[in-house]
RNA sequence: GCGCUCGUGGCGAAAUUGGUAGACGCGCAAGCCUUAGGAGCUUGUAGGGCAACCUGUCCCGGUUCGAGUCCGGGCGAGCGCACCA
């Protein structure tokens, strides 16, 4: 009997084969030019560490070249490109460690990465690679840097600044996690320094308001939400009891006011001096000086409140009583206006503060607890007199207020619109909207970066280099290491940093801060289609032919930092007229985490695996599938190598069942029923990128060619290829081959199912009585109800438990039979 | 604390969106083949019961002829944000 014997193929020799050959015959390479049905699939180019590739790279590039093959088979001229965010801290960091250059590091470190990738048998056409530490591309860094500049978008400023003590450089707020350093680890300093910064923050309702158009994973989107922190309130404004001075608060609960007893400010708040009295000043100053040393975790962690009173009175517009005006660490520069009102009944951190400092607000401010905490709005189960022994932070509907005079009895809602019109007769209040996100500080002071294209002249001030003088070429140094200066270490070498203005030739000194790595993959995606062109950053044709971006894949850990930042440049370059649109990336999916024993695999748990080994001992087609079959792509999985033979397993019958092929008679019905069947299944799993089922069906389908027990007709086995080819491309063209095909399975179409072919020619009715399954019916498709009772009453193991004419019938066609009795 | 995503066999997971729970694979067990096999093939595999059957998707309620799926409440996990007023 011929039965469908598993033929263990060679994957070194077939993928090696095919890789070459595709090489030969440019069968990756898209025509940018003259593609008529463009498509943009994009994955996160990865930064090459001296590790090499590892399981993660693979399992994220995998599932976007599966995508992307599988729209080429429908027919799009589908551009994969692929390259390395090579300038950065990180590649840094790991030169010095080993005490090596970053310059000569990383075109070795690439040169391994490249070797690994091409292994992997991806589409990605090589000749738009491109690294971002490459004068031809950094030099258009420096340009979108100047268009920035030239919008008014970059600026300097001192400021407090996030310092890492061990990687000597400031870092953006989304690079502290924690308090620490997202790269070392080391707890984050605060530091004064004159800085570039992006003005990202006059973007913030934009990009907010464009997440909704957007086809993002839901995770995304929300954590862009979060970041971008938008609050809606209003700005409340207290006069100085007995000066000419006013303090304006932000407050989310202007409907709190009436119980508004205190005022806090930032201890850096500019008005601090000036309303400080005298019999306080020694006090406030020398708080102001503890708190400003302090890092910035301590400052913004969870521990004991603290604050000093001012000795100023501020009046509280509402009742026209005088409330104390404090510092406190607890109330941050940053945000909103750098003061609140304190409103300790309905606020945790105020009930806190009050309490913590009771003593104090006796003895200063002659204020009793039971003054400070008020209560103005009841909803609880209490009435307007219980007392409070927490903040009761009200936020629904049926709360209402109390103690707050022709408010009383007004809705928390309502009153937080009337409070505002109230007090805005006397310009004591406007609506006012605050985002938690910052403006981007893009400097750096370190070395392996774009060096900021900027000059600064005695005569002429800050002076942008002009275009034509790009690139400001990064200069071998070689000691490049950073140090606690707070500035570059391009700043040691005068050599390099002396120039002539360009705008009056006299002498005049560049800036030697680099630009954030971010900014180098904030356009990596506007550069690919163009990367062949050294007279453009990207060609205005080209750009509208190609972008946005069709299908973006990648990790979710760039969810607030690099998808973020790419919106706001994309924003940007589209305001300054060189893009047509505001969004780059018109549908993001992230893909989920590959774990192993339950943990991320990183380099310090020692459970990274190199992919190399397993490419060599299975194959990378294996391999691919491998991957994609652990569980849902946008979940990630476990790692285990136990699982992979069963995906090599399906490759060998494959494999066997193609070379045994044979067109002799005809295909078999029943068969070609469930091949189009998984035709259809394939296809719509491939569009919602859920390739572990997807893989099972097509596993089914080679059980069912097994069961025959005959060698497999070829119309049977030939569609299946197709179907696997973007999970396995090199198995996928050898069979193709094998099949008499002479051109590339990438250009042979996506196999189109037939509904008439798929139809099933019986269908079984799950039989329910009072709802449950007694057994199920064999019947036609269009089987009416009348013919399903009358099958299932002839099976004796459904028919026992219906006694008497059942009282209800409910038939679901096709599907399913409930006999209620 | 806030936001998001989840909770199904020994394990990774399916389930046409309210309609046969556990597809597919791993692992395991028995058998075949083999000098041998971490090879291949066949069969079985949610739990309980000799059986007819009973029980079963984190827990408690609800809606429904019917709930893994929907609603309310609770418990638990992962990720993100967090003294942001």
């Amino acid at each position: 009997m011929d039965t469908i014997e598993p033929v263990a193929y060679d994957p070194t020799a077939v993928e090696a084969k095919w890789q070459r050959t595709w090489a030969e015959r440019g069968t990756n390479q898209v025509d940018i030019a003259g593609a008529v049905r463009p498509f943009y699939s994009l994955m996160m180019f990865p930064y090459p560490s001296a590790e090499g590739l590892h399981v993660g790279n693979l399992f994220a590039f995998t599932g976007s070249d599966i995508s992307a093959r599988y729209h080429r088979l429908l027919g799009y001229n589908v551009f994969q490109p692929l390259g390395y965010d090579a300038f950065g801290i990180h590649s840094e960091n790991y030169a010095l460690k080993i005490g090596a250059h970053p310059m000569e590091l990383t075109p070795k470190n690439v040169g391994n990465f490249q070797r690994q990738l091409e292994r992997a048998g991806l589409m990605v056409d090589w000749r738009y690679k491109l690294d971002t530490s490459q004068r031809d591309y950094y030099r258009w860094t420096q340009w979108v840097f100047l268009q920035l500049h030239k919008q008014g978008l970059a600026y300097k400023k001192a400021a407090a600044v996030n310092w890492c003590p061990s990687c000597k450089t400031v870092l953006a707020n989304e690079q502290v996690e924690g308090g620490a350093c997202e790269r070392c680890g080391t707890i984050v300093e605060q530091r004064f320094l004159e800085q570039w910064f992006f003005r990202i923050g006059d973007y913030a309702e934009r990009l907010l308001r464009n997440l909704d158009t957007l086809d993002w994973s839901e995770v995304t989107k929300s954590a862009q939400r979060n970041w971008i922190g938008r609050s809606e309130g209003a700005e409340l404004t207290f006069r100085i009891a007995e000066r000419d001075e006013a303090v304006s608060v932000f407050t989310t609960r202007p409907d709190t006011i009436f119980g508004a007893t205190y005022l806090v400010l930032a201890p850096e708040h500019p008005l601090v001096d000036s309303i400080t009295t005298d019999a306080y000043r020694d006090g406030v100053r020398a708080y102001q000086e503890q708190t400003v040393k302090q890092d910035l975790v301590s400052r913004k962690s969870v521990a004991q409140k603290t604050g000093v009173f001012t000795g100023a009175l501020a009046v509280n517009p509402a009742t026209g009583n005088n409330v104390p005006v404090w510092i406190a660490d607890y109330v941050l520069m940053e945000y909103g206006t750098g003061a609140i009102m304190a409103v300790p009944g309905h606020d945790e951190r105020d009930f806190e503060f009050a309490h913590t400092l009771a003593t104090t607000f006796e003895q200063h401010c002659k204020l009793g607890i039971d003054a400070v905490i008020k209560r103005v709005v009841a909803g609880d189960g209490h009435d307007a007199d219980s007392t409070l022994d927490e903040a009761y932070v009200a936020n629904t509907n049926s709360d209402r207020l109390v103690n707050s005079a022709q408010f009383d009895g007004m809705s928390v809602g309502d009153a937080k619109q009337a409070v505002i019109a109230w007090l805005a007769s006397n310009e004591h209040a406007k609506p006012v909207v605050n985002y938690r996100l910052h403006d981007w500080c893009v400097s750096r002071q370190r070395y392996w970066g774009p060096p900021i294209p900027i000059v600064y002249c005695d005569a002429c001030g800050t002076v942008p280099v002009p275009e034509d003088q790009l690139p400001v070429e990064l200069p071998f140094i070689p000691d490049f290491k950073p140090d606690d200066s707070g500035v570059s270490p391009l700043a040691r070498h005068a050599e390099w940093y002396n120039v002539a203005c360009p705008s009056c030739g006299g002498e005049a000194r560049r800036e030697t801060d680099v630009s954030d790595t971010f900014l180098d993959s904030a356009w990596y995606f506007l550069r690919y289609p163009s990367a062949r062109r050294d007279d453009v950053a990207f060609d205005r044709e080209t750009t509208s032919r190609w972008l946005p971006v069709n299908s973006y894949i990648g990790g979710n850990e760039h969810a607030v930092l690099h998808l973020l930042y790419s919106r706001f440049v994309t924003m940007a370059l589209h305001d300054g007229g060189h893009v047509p649109f505001e969004e780059p990336f018109t549908r993001f999916r992230a893909h989920g985490l590959i774990i192993r024993d339950g943990a991320k695999m990183s380099k310090t748990k020692g459970n990274v695996i190199n992919p190399d080994e397993y490419v060599t001992e299975w194959g990378a087609d294996s391999f691919r599938l491998y991957l994609m079959f652990l569980g849902p792509y946008q979940d990630g999985g476990d790692f285990r190598s136990q699982g992979i033979s069963g995906v090599r397993r399906f490759l060998d019958r494959l494999w066997g069942s193609v070379r045994d092929a044979r067109r002799e008679g005809d295909a078999d019905p029943d068969v070609l029923r469930k091949l189009h069947q998984v035709i259809r299944k394939v296809g719509e799993d491939l569009a919602v990128l859920a390739y572990n089922t997807a893989i099972a069906a097509m596993m089914e389908y080679m059980n069912v060619l097994r069961r025959a027990e005959r060698v497999a007709h070829i119309d049977e086995v030939q569609p299946l290829v197709q179907l696997v080819a973007p999970f396995a491309p090199h198995l996928a063209e050898e069979c193709w081959a094998e099949l008499g095909h002479s051109a590339s399975i990438f250009d042979s179409g996506w196999p189109v199912w037939d509904a008439a072919l798929a139809e099933e020619t019986t269908v079984e009715i799950a039989v329910q009585v009072n709802g449950k399954t007694r057994g199920r019916v064999l019947v036609a498709p269009d089987a009416t109800q009348d013919e399903v009772v009358a099958a299932a009453m002839g099976e004796p193991s459904i028919a026992k438990f219906v006694t008497g004419e059942p009282k209800r019938i409910i038939f679901v066609k096709g599907r399913l039979l409930n006999l209620i009795v």
